[in-house]
DNA sequence: CAAACGTGGTG
DNA sequence: TCACCAAGTTT
């Protein structure tokens, strides 16, 4: 017991508002299935859970659909080219996850027979998979009693016992009221419910706390302070950095692109070729001889920790010219959509400003 | 452990 | 326009 109410009572408010409103969505398994005796393809939960870290529902909806057609069990993603993943992954971000996707991929299928460990310590040991994605897995996958903590849980479960400390540092209090409330009967189920919730009702502006089915032990709410929880440290300024990304198109349609090192920003993605990004003004660095063009135009982009402004260089070469950095890639197999989205920003501003145009 | 790591939607 | 924010992990 605690404030008032049982350690049972969010899973038990919580449990029949998801049956009534949980989300159809392509990797779940929803209830009537669950209590028809269906079970959760766990290359499914997993796939979509590595996808929908620090990501919204809607932009994972696409790339989860053509990943599971392309590859439709961890064995035959295990198989894939890297370049293959890492291009199908272009535009959803943080793609380091990709890089471990396909190493865990490949791990389940070398050290674990292409089957999934069904256990919390099991998944955690994979890479790419870390205190929150073994849990999801484990409890939604497995029905394993695991507690999951994310955004959304430390959202709810900081208004419905009004914690005040400011996040990063009250994560331990929050953990330790997700472990208790925790139930031991359909978690993977209480797990969806309290982060469909987080993402729906308890939003972090505005929440609807007048249609959730935890007003009535929502201390925030009681308090008439649920908008403003949790408290969090605030943030640091983004400084601008600058660079120059040279746009290199052949008469045959060819264009020239770098594989950027596995490690660091934009790690093992296509991109055009360029200066390093600093707050100092870049000094010019070509990929290949050739008369260059300056559009005048730049592109603004924000990562998560700074602006860029990235002027552009545009030259248009013969068939038989010779890069000292990147790689000719034929107009036929070039795919804008296969550029992080910075370098197809590039693109689309490039397009049309080439000389000849 | 603080910092690095993307992007698109929203107010 | 711009800061904030999203089903975090790695180093």
């Amino acid at each position: 017991m605690r404030d008032g109410f049982s350690d049972r009572a969010p899973a038990a408010a919580l449990l029949p508002w998801y049956d009534r409103h949980a989300r159809a969505l392509p990797w779940r398994t929803g209830p009537e299935a669950l209590a028809a005796g269906e079970r959760p393809d766990p290359y499914r939960v997993w796939l979509s859970e590595i996808m929908l870290q620090q990501t919204t529902v809607a932009a994972v909806k696409d790339y989860f659909r053509r990943f599971t057609d392309r590859w439709p069990t961890v064995t035959a993603l295990a198989g894939a080219e890297d370049a293959a993943v890492m291009a199908e992954w272009a535009g959803l971000g943080y793609y380091a996850r990709a890089r471990n996707l396909l190493k865990c991929a490949r791990a389940v299928a070398a050290d674990h027979g292409g089957v999934f460990p069904d256990t919390e310590d099991g998944l955690r040991a994979l890479p790419g998979i870390g205190p929150y994605t073994a849990a999801a897995v484990a409890a939604i996958a497995f029905d394993r009693p695991a507690a999951v903590m994310d955004g959304n849980v430390e959202r709810v479960l900081a208004r419905v016992f009004a914690v005040q400390t400011p996040l990063p540092a009250a994560k331990p209090e929050l953990r330790a009221l997700a472990e208790r409330l925790t139930p031991a009967t359909r978690p993977g189920c209480y797990a969806q419910a309290v982060m469909d919730l987080g993402a729906t009702v308890c939003t972090p502006k505005s929440p609807a706390c007048g249609i959730c089915p935890l007003m009535g032990m929502c201390r925030a709410r009681a308090l008439g302070i649920a908008a403003e929880l949790p408290r969090k440290a605030p943030k640091k300024a983004k400084p601008t950095r600058q660079g120059i990304a040279y746009l290199v198109r052949r008469t045959d349609g060819a264009v020239l692109l770098e594989t950027r090192p596995d490690s660091g920003l934009l790690g093992g993605m296509l991109g055009w070729p360029g200066t390093v990004w600093a707050e100092d003004a870049p000094q010019e660095a070509a990929p290949i001889d050739a008369a260059w063009h300056d559009p005048g135009l730049e592109v603004r982009h924000t990562f998560t920790h700074f602006h860029l402004r990235l002027a552009l260089r545009l030259a248009t070469v013969p068939p038989d010219a010779t890069p000292e950095r990147g790689e000719f890639h034929p107009r036929a197999t070039f795919r804008p959509a296969s550029l992080p989205t910075v370098m197809r920003k590039a693109w689309d501003i490039a397009s049309g400003a080439w000389p000849e145009d």
